[in-house]
DNA sequence: CGGCTGATTGAAATGCATCAAACAAAGTGG
DNA sequence: CCACTTTGTTTGATGCATTTCAATCAGCCG
């Protein structure tokens, strides 16, 4: 576990917009029964096929989900940064992961022990009805998702690709997206090959509607891209 | 509401798996406040947008949600069946639909009102659990079917779908598939245009793998069918 | 019978994947 | 600290799966 660089249980998860229900008592148990660890970028937290015994809160850093295709191809699910939670799907099934999870940016995790979560959900309607509306909202964007990745271009996907990126994770004053990722993991979240994104972000490029600097992605033209992603809503 | 064709209360929700953890108690509140009606195929149950005041069960019959992408193409998400329940999604996030739903075989639908299935959640932890686990089945679906679609070409695609929907609708003695599908429903499930459907279709059967009489598909080779959906598990 | 929806086939156009090669960057070990 | 290996990026050329457009046909219903 070189990966795991130090331990910190001096975290209070209190303040997280997830356990936001939860009595004081409760809070007190949560914070004595967790586990917070260090991750450096390229550990996996969990593998797909393994057995989980928590889950996983995410107090920083940012983690990519995958799934591994047929052809062994890496198809990301999603980003989680501060203050998601993962691993709580296959959990709360009490199934093997589906998924696996790589830091991609240096992280701290909070483990959450399977017993803790369910002893919440026994004991606390309210927080069960969170976490009800949490899964919920994760299964709203895959409806999104497959109905997007089924129907749109390549072309319209990267670019609303860039446009959901840039709602979770900001960009700074300069415009930069600030989650950085390789050609190959945009092409993984696209469901594509990693020259036809090379290709069509050199394309937005001379287009003016981003601004590349090796991974470094600036968006400058936001109402351009949006057109280029054929989205109607925002 | 002419297409409400019977007013059926006499209807027991307390056989349907869906309800397994209530109390007598919470069973009969729940066969006092819902509502069954039926539905004729062709009719919309509810549509993308639209404020839902309850979930539905069905009882029988067959239901397509789909969603409407930018261009108005239909994405179909999922079919569902009797003990299959609908609507919960958008319901439980207190938005509106984010789905349609529209029967495509006569149907018999219950509906539970929100107030019933917040009373649940708070009163009973194994609801709230089955809740849950429910949702979470939905979402690993949902991840699976990302990652096939981004990755799969349409002939993997529809050879797979075909294979899910045996697993959900069953053949009958002749190996008939038990729903019945336009061509342009199926490939508004698999995301492709509808000629592409009738042409990989006859291709699989001039292979041997499935037969052909108008609408009813026959799948003569289950072996044939999982290699070219390029399925590993199983 | 005409009108409508769904199914089918063909031909042409194209978006994207694949393969190949070269290059850049970054980390490793002697 | 430099050669070496590895990993990621880029560009070009080619092929193919799938889309699109167009036309015809079949079945069904009022």
């Amino acid at each position: 576990m070189k990966n795991i660089i130090e331990s910190t249980d001096n975290i209070n998860l209190s303040g997280f917009r997830f356990f936001k229900t939860l009595t004081e008592e409760e809070h007190k148990s949560l914070n004595s029964e967790k586990t917070c660890s260090s991750y450096k970028k390229g550990t996996i937290v969990y593998k797909e096929g393994s057995r989980l015994t928590g889950f996983y809160c995410i107090i920083r850093g940012i983690v990519k989900i995958y799934k591994t295709g047929n052809d062994g191809k890496e198809q990301i699910i999603r980003f989680a940064k501060k203050g998601d939670i993962i691993a709580y799907r296959s959990l709360l099934s009490q199934e093997s992961a589906c998924t696996t999870s790589k830091i991609i940016e240096d992280a701290l995790l909070c483990h959450i022990p399977y017993k803790t979560l369910l002893n919440l959900i026994e004991k606390n309607s309210s927080f069960s009805l969170a976490m009800l509306r949490i899964v919920c909202a994760e299964l709203k964007e895959a409806n999104e998702y497959i109905t997007d990745i089924a129907q749109k271009s390549v072309r319209e996907l990267l670019a609303e690709v860039l446009l959901l990126l840039k709602e979770n994770f900001d960009l700074d004053a300069e415009k930069t997206l600030q989650i950085s990722l390789t050609r190959e993991e945009l092409a993984n979240t696209v469901g594509t090959a990693t020259e036809s994104i090379i290709r069509l972000l050199s394309e937005f490029k001379q287009d003016n509607l981003i601004d590349l600097q090796g991974r470094k992605i600036k968006i400058i033209n936001l109402a351009g891209l949006t057109k280029v992603a054929n989205i109607t809503k925002y």
